[in-house]
DNA sequence: AGTACCACCTGACGGC
DNA sequence: TGCCGTCAGGTGGTAC
């Protein structure tokens, strides 16, 4: 699921658990996550340091160690974090296990184990070595506009270009399209200044509020396409059978009535 | 440069 | 019940 709001929210669990215990030990259950760093290496550089603060850069997740040590979490489709008391419960695909000084672990969960772990110096040079865009709630308006201006294919395509904008994802996609009752396949360059800037509107408050929600489509209010995002559902807002598209190979809801082309 | 497709993984679900 | 194809909220490589 990890788009933008989600890894918010595990780097808000995070800051709330996991900062300032002192690591006791690492364990890597499946090594196929790691990359660039062995687990024997990883928990050199852990073991007796502790996490001291985070920052997320679109769908990543930096935890900062030391000088020039920072943990990268990525999440895949199918990552999570989780913090507890050390086998107070069992938890499903637990790849990597942080072990704290107070009796409490952190584990990397990830079932299909799409997502990596890493240690990098600097965040902001791995940030800046995968050409990623600015993250999707920093960038400004300038940058945006030029990125949809200049982009011929589908706007949603565009919406999840990593290296344009960072954080945004399929669902999240097509929720701000929703919003911005625009079509899927829209091309950026035939789009009017003013729906360029709903458009960006959408973006801010669309991730904006869904950090507010938890990232939890059970939170959201009436009116947003993500707790209906399924086959067969209505439009939330004019009952109209919701549609879905190939675009980039990930499939695309929107309402044939609200997002007409 | 921009876009399409596949591979990487595991599991859930529907059809037969 | 069991098997099989398909699909799933991500990313990176390759091929046009």
């Amino acid at each position: 699921m990890p788009e933008l709001p989600d890894v918010e929210i595990f780097k808000k669990y995070m800051d709330a658990t996991s900062l300032h215990h002192k690591i006791n030990d690492v364990a890597v259950i499946e090594t196929k996550v790691l990359e660039g760093v062995s687990a024997r290496k990883l928990r050199a550089r852990l073991v007796d340091r502790s996490f001291e603060s985070t920052r997320r850069h679109g769908k990543y997740l930096f935890a900062r160690l030391e000088e020039r040590s920072w943990l990268v979490f990525h999440f895949g489709m199918t990552g999570a974090l989780k913090y507890y008391k050390t086998e107070s419960d069992h938890v499903k695909y637990v790849r990597v296990r942080f072990f704290f000084s107070n009796g409490y672990d952190l584990v990397y969960i990830s079932q299909r184990m799409l997502g990596r772990i890493r240690l990098v110096p600097f965040a902001e040079e791995f940030i800046g070595s995968n050409e990623w865009g600015p993250d999707a709630l920093a960038i400004d308006y300038g940058r945006f506009a030029e990125a949809v201006r200049k982009s011929r294919g589908p706007i949603k395509t565009t919406l999840m270009n990593q290296k344009l904008i960072a954080g945004i994802g399929n669902i999240y996609a097509d929720e701000i399209l929703f919003q911005s009752r625009l079509h899927p396949t829209t091309p950026g360059n035939k789009m009017k200044p003013q729906a360029i800037e709903n458009l960006f509107h959408n973006v801010k408050t669309g991730l904006k509020q869904a950090i507010q929600w938890r990232a939890d489509p059970g939170n959201f209010p009436k009116g947003h396409l993500l707790p209906h995002r399924n086959q067969g559902a209505d439009c939330p807002v004019c009952g109209q059978k919701l549609k879905t598209v190939k675009v980039a190979g990930r499939t695309a809801y929107f309402c044939p009535r609200c997002q007409a082309r």
